[in-house]
DNA sequence: TTATCAATTTGTAACGATTACAACTTGATA
DNA sequence: TATCAAGTTGTAATCGTTACAAATTGATAA
């Protein structure tokens, strides 16, 4: 069943699986609008009335440092998460503030500049209006 | 002399020189480093002893609608500033907390999926140890 | 000069996302 | 069924940033 999946999943990656856990997995693997803390605890609070915001900070945290899901800073206000780690660009809509994911060739960015650098995260931001805003405009 | 130069320059830009104004430009071009509020607070405070942390964040503000400077989101806990406004990349050494500026082929990052979107504005992050702490260790 | 008015600066209070922390709960093991 | 570590929870504290109102400045006109 599904949660078996997760909970196999998570503890692949050295993650007990709790209830919350396996919950908070699913939830960023169903919902890849990047949510922020907010948007997790305010969707999951209905299946889960005990669920403190402690805990999906706590989870994603976890998350984090076991390789599973990565945060992305792309508001200044507030956190997103994002349950994809492989490398790839964020664009934000600043008009209708949706966020995109975009391909980015990761070779032709590592510049020369860098060649003796150890390099362990690369996150990319842009910022603009986005082919629909555009052409409702 | 010198502050009328820098006097110019902000009224070319569109901003009105006031003598806090023209400090924290100078500051700002003549500390590469992507100081913060707090840094640039307490560098100018000896000088203007009446500055306010508040003036120091609106002037920041202005420079940024401006197009003078950008801000830097590199770190999760506070904004850090430059002022140089071409595109350029951002490495963050989580050693020694350095932050190394370093050059982007733009054309290569623009990705096919947003060929139909208008960008405004391309930031880039990269995380890890520079060659001088994997020297040292 | 003096009055006027908008722009700028200042200090304090409020805000809000995040973290610290201690108490409580859970679940595995013996 | 006792124990103990790990996980969860709620509250309080932290701290960078913003809101706001009062004070100051500087340009302009009478």
């Amino acid at each position: 069943m599904q949660e078996n999946y997760f909970g196999d999943f998570l503890r692949n990656n050295g993650i007990k699986p709790s209830f919350q856990r396996i919950k908070i997995y699913e939830y960023l693997l169903q919902n890849k609008e990047h949510p922020t803390v907010e948007t997790i605890y305010n969707a999951l609070n209905s299946q889960i009335p005990t669920l403190s915001k402690t805990t999906v900070y706590n989870t994603l945290k976890v998350f984090i440092e076991k390789g599973i899901a990565m945060a992305i800073t792309i508001d200044d206000t507030e956190v997103r998460f994002d349950a994809d780690v492989k490398v790839h660009g964020h664009f934000k809509c600043e008009h209708c503030h949706k966020i995109y994911d975009f391909e980015v060739d990761v070779e032709s960015i590592s510049s020369e500049a860098l060649k003796d650098f150890d390099v362990y995260d690369q996150q990319m931001f842009f910022y603009g209006v986005c082919k629909v805003c555009k052409n409702n405009s």
